[in-house]
DNA sequence: TGTACATCAGTGAACGCGCGTTCACTGATGTAC
DNA sequence: TGTACATCAGTGAACGCGCGTTCACTGATGTAC
């Protein structure tokens, strides 16, 4: 029976990773102990260290899962939808609605930092970079001409706006939207990033 | 020589909340520990206990006076520009101008989560809170149509953008938008923004 | 297929320490006369 | 102004505990013959 190692190997780590998801789902990142993880997982504590090399990069496995799932939630929201206007709207509804929806596990992609001399991944960033092509795509038809990079540089700040809109009511209720606002603000949001983008090309096509 | 007592008790509480601020200011907010800024403000551990009611408020109070002068920069910013535009824009670059000269100051209070039952004071929302005034006064300018209570809406919506475009560029070099592009990016936002605006109300003028 | 030995994943008790908070004490400030 | 007593801000040693990480051990998996 070759491999009955490596499965278990695998086993456990999914079984890790599921456990720290749940924890994070009820508890928060701040509630994500070794001891709880590894109870809810059904193995012993130093089991988390045989298979990750701390809790920080058990976090960061169960961060780059949310990731894919928000990836896979704005791919089928923007699926379908007529125009680049319609998608980014739709996509910007569901990146809001995800975000309530998971809320303790969108606050850990954003919220989890690493220790002073540790650094993420390569391959965690690239994932999230990945992300940023679900943007780019409805922006490279509102602007043809753009050359890839800038394209690329717009569709950050794109993301990170609707991020900020959305981060600012969730995380610091106080000060943010108030939530009923919240959607129809986003909406009118993008509509209007998306009259000027028009207004300036015209505007520019003129000249 | 009355009031010596309480003179006494206000010096110790601001030379904390300054010794809190340069702790902050060189280590973060995770490097903030009560040994180290107590022996900082020339006082003993307890001391702090005596002025503040715990570790929490001490940030909180050093994120106030952060606040302010974030206010400052703000006001003195718009002061003077020529319209709404040139306003707006002029705030948003010394939003990130303060971030990137404050970046452990400023990550300190987006990023200090008091513990799950506590509630921030009531003094330190609303201070937070009438930062927004002055993005309202140029918007004011660009859609007069629009009610106090929407316009507020929208003042927390531009706000939010504009700080998380500089957020994910400044706390996740990695994925944001790189730093001598921002200044322009930021420029652009403002500007396509404006330019939706204007669009926008001319259609519903026609109409 | 079966036996003997080797490996190493997984165990969990123990370590260790960082660090916020407390509290019995004392000396500076305030009050009364 | 001076003296005697009362108060309480500020002290700092000690508490306490949460919690990540280690490591000597063991039993399941793999290898050789």
């Amino acid at each position: 029976m070759a491999g009955k190692r490596e499965a278990n190997r695998q086993d456990l780590k999914s079984r890790l990773v599921a456990a720290a998801r749940e924890q994070i789902l009820d508890k928060g990142l701040k509630g994500i102990r070794a001891r709880d993880v590894t109870t809810r997982a059904g193995c012993a504590l130093g089991g988390l260290y045989s298979v990750f090399e701390d809790l920080d990069m058990l976090v960061i496995a169960v961060n780059a899962e949310t990731l894919m799932q928000l990836d896979a939630v704005l791919s089928s929201a923007a699926a379908g939808r007529p125009g680049p206007v319609a998608q980014m709207r739709a996509m910007a509804r569901a990146y809001l609605r995800f975000a309530l929806d998971n809320r303790n596990l969108w606050n850990a992609v954003f919220g989890h930092r690493l220790p002073e001399g540790a650094n993420i991944p390569q391959w965690y960033v690239d994932e999230y970079v990945a992300m940023f092509r679900h943007v780019v795509a409805p922006l490279a038809m509102l602007e043809p001409e753009l050359s890839p990079g800038k394209l690329n540089l717009k569709a950050r700040s794109v993301f990170a706006a609707v991020h900020g809109i959305v981060a600012i009511s969730i995380q610091e209720r106080f000060v943010g939207v108030p939530g009923e606002s919240l959607e129809r603000e986003l909406d009118d949001f993008i509509e209007t990033l998306a009259a000027g983008i028009a207004a300036r090309r015209g505007r520019t096509a003129q000249r």
